[in-house]
DNA sequence: GTTGACCCTCCAGTTACTAGAGGGTTTAAA
DNA sequence: TTTAAACCCTCTAGTAACTGGAGGGTCAAC
């Protein structure tokens, strides 16, 4: 299968996939023309790299989830304690993200949005640091 | 006042506030021996600035918003209207980061974590593609 | 005068792609 | 048979917001 028709099947551009190969996620065969040539088991690792990067994983974290896939002597604590590394990294990320959505939302609330200059918002990124959270 | 110390009162390293200058953010003059010199307003605007980036404002946003608040003659309407939007940028950002975490938490749940092979975990990201979502 | 703590610039690397230039190949119609 | 569209290829550079490190000048103290 070509590299169109299989960007179609995996739901990624091409060159996404082409990337894929670069780094060496991937290793589709190559047809007389040069042209790659993507078999069942190319798709199936694209699909599943797919899923794994929708869910947060990185590029690294892929790979690893590969190599344990194909690894039929896996325990799998191995992939939950990876699943659960994840998980917190997006933990953190949602706290941070909460922290920043409720403090603009407060913000935004107090500022009145008219022709006039007077604004909270930026009276409060204007404020002298807090020195308790200095040294 | 020097960079190591503008860095402390600013609680941002060095690095970053000459990545600053380099990118106009910010002008501090220099002394005769090519040093950096910090003033009262320099460091009002490194405080601002690390202030909307702990926000999650990108750097235009800030560039905006330093013009905006040195502009006397603004209207709060086009700082809520900034404000608004990046708020949206985080609300999409914390729905994507919830579902991941919904979906992540069920698949670790689910996972014995032992010596055996067998995962439930693999067996999602393994999953052929919903053909719901394809085309 | 030398040591250590500063300061400087410039270059390269990070993540995960994406855009575009420049050029070969295939397919199908004219 | 030509030609045009629609493919395919590689290679380079750019994105965001820094960060690390090399190589080298400056300053204050002992």
């Amino acid at each position: 299968m070509n590299i169109s028709e299989t960007a179609k099947h995996a739901g990624l551009p091409v060159k996404t996939i082409r990337y894929y190969e670069e780094i060496g996620l991937i290793q589709p065969g190559r047809g007389s023309n040069g042209y790659r040539n993507f078999n069942h088991e190319d798709l199936h690792q694209l699909a599943f790299i797919a899923r794994s990067r929708s869910l947060g994983f990185n590029i690294d974290d892929c790979r690893t989830l590969l190599a344990l896939f194909s690894d039929q002597s896996r325990a799998s604590s191995d992939v939950k304690t990876l699943a659960r590394t994840h998980l917190e990294r997006i933990d953190q990320k949602l706290q941070e993200l909460q922290q920043m959505r409720a403090t603009l939302a407060g913000l935004i609330d107090a500022c009145a949005g008219d022709h006039r200059p007077n604004c909270p918002i930026l009276q409060d990124l204007a404020k002298p640091i807090d020195p308790e959270k200095r040294d």
